[in-house]
DNA sequence: GTAACTGCAAAATATTTGCATCCTT
DNA sequence: AAGGATGCAAATATTTTGCAGTTAC
């Protein structure tokens, strides 16, 4: 529960997620900083940086994690849920900024929900 | 591509789906079967029935495989797109029987779509 | 008989944990 | 100085693969 300390790890992830407008997943990410940053440290930045509410995380279609930059969340509250998006073709994953409205489901108390979307992106479709 | 052929394990784990109205996960029909069935057989046998569209799967929270029986799905083709409900007090995954439309997508074309739900289960509620 | 199925061992993949050391504040 | 962060190795957990032997049709 400590505060994020500015360290080079925390520098390196964060600037990627500046750059790159979709989602990353944690395996890309560990590919990326081969040499750079162990592993380990890149799931505990990544965790640490969900817990803070600059990022948020979602399961891709293979159970992989997936990171993206949050818009509207704050620490330890993630209150934005907006649909996910996977390419079938190109692998990529991207948040769309569209609400779902859901139903109301009776007998149970729903606290969070996730709608992960596949198909072809944009640029897939162009080839 | 084979037919599937009517042996013990097709028979033990039909027969699970058969009783059990909720989905189950992988992981717990291998320990439920651990001594009866190997666990690269239930993979196996899994997979197969879901691509004969008498199972579909889906992955909860931790990225865990679950499956369920199919109530109109046909052979390589399940149509029936349902949203998941995961329990957080007992774990439990379940389908429930509602269609949430969605809207379109522009500059996407979406094949595959999933909801998955997080929160209490009427059971868990009412302890 | 033959194609499909099974079990076992081992590999592959993703993620977590323990621990000693280093860095930020 | 002290709590947090890092790297490395090893452990977990889930799923997949290869292959030899068995079974259903």
């Amino acid at each position: 529960m400590g505060i994020i300390r500015k360290t080079k790890s925390v520098a390196l992830l964060l600037d990627v997620f500046e750059k790159e407008s979709k989602a990353i997943a944690t395996t890309d990410l560990i590919k990326r900083f081969d040499t750079v940053l162990n592993k380990t440290t890149i799931y505990r930045v990544l965790e640490k940086l969900e817990e803070d509410g600059i990022l948020h995380s979602f399961l891709g279609f293979n159970g992989i994690k997936w990171y993206a930059k949050c818009k509207q969340c704050v620490k330890d509250n993630h209150t934005d849920t907006h649909p996910h998006f996977q390419c079938t073709s190109c692998g990529k994953a991207e948040c769309l900024d569209v609400t779902i409205a859901l139903p109301e489901f009776p007998d149970r108390e729903v606290v969070f929900s996730q709608l992960l979307l596949k198909g072809k992106c944009n640029t897939c479709l162009a080839n």
